[in-house]
DNA sequence: CAACAATGGTTTCCTTGTCAACTTCTTGGA
DNA sequence: TCCAAGAAGTTGACAAGGAAACCATTGTTG
């Protein structure tokens, strides 16, 4: 029953849940990203100000394993943050190998209004589904997280 | 009504469906990029192949277009491709500033062992939807690409 | 027909991530 | 005590894409 020009072994690419994923989920970020921009920011960035937003005062490497980068990619976005006046790098007393990242004012001041942004590019993209669509979307790839026990995001 | 850890004016990140996409789309893509790395190959890679294989014989700048990349990228991924011997780059004859990308016999061949990768990837990560639940978050996701007029993957 | 516009592809520079080697620093044994 | 093992963070090499300048070729037009 397939069509004449169906190639035999061969699926095609739209056939994959996967695809549709990605495409959505690409220009999803790609649109924020643009958004964050504005404001002189990316999207690494962003995670990290928003996470610091919660949970001021932290360990780069515990940043890492929470946010899936490597403790390379970490101290570069936390430089490039200090450098920006959003955070500080401040070196522990007590053992000197470790380090404390916390929010300048500025960059506390910050996390508002990009949070906004985000609500907004949410609400651009899924904000026309109705409750139970959104909640059913929502749980199913809530469960394959459970059941793949996926853990930090790779941001990319 | 908030609970006393609530921050004001900030949505936690994973109000937003956007996180959740983002979340299970890399690491399908990553779970996928690891598959293909035992044969040596991106997936930026796999996307232009599996372009090829259907539509053989083809110009950079449309492939661009296709898969939405600069041509910049697509003239550095085709030299890569040239290099590893599965594909062909041809100028024409009449104009000389066109070009042709097509496959070689292996990359021809490569491509349905790649395309099974795609099919367990996806069977991994989705394999135990029912068939009501796969067709409703398809529907909702191509919904989205058609209301939004989204072309082409922004790759990354 | 000469000059200029347009078009396809390439190259350079920049960004941002990984990986792996390296530097400090601390600590636990011999 | 002193030194090896390990941990935290940094750094340098490399990969891969985007943006924009650039090159070569072709088309256009006064």
């Amino acid at each position: 029953m397939e069509g004449l020009l169906a190639e035999p072994n061969i699926s095609p690419l739209d056939a994959h849940l996967g695809y549709w994923l990605r495409f959505v989920s690409n220009h999803v970020s790609h649109a924020f990203a643009a958004m964050l921009a504005e404001r002189g920011v990316t999207v690494a960035e962003w995670v990290v100000l928003r996470d610091l937003h919660s949970n001021d005062g932290v360990a780069p490497s515990l940043l890492a394993d929470r946010l899936g980068m490597t403790r390379g990619a970490i101290s570069k976005l936390a430089d490039r943050l200090a450098a920006k006046g959003l955070l500080t790098q401040t070196a522990d007393a007590d053992d000197r190998r470790y380090q404390t990242l916390a929010l300048t004012p500025q960059g506390r001041a910050l996390v508002p209004d990009l949070s906004a942004m985000a609500d907004r590019n949410d609400a651009n993209f899924f904000g026309h589904l109705d409750h139970a669509e959104r909640a059913r979307i929502e749980e199913t790839l809530k469960g394959i997280v459970r059941r793949m026990g996926l853990r930090s995001i790779p941001i990319d």
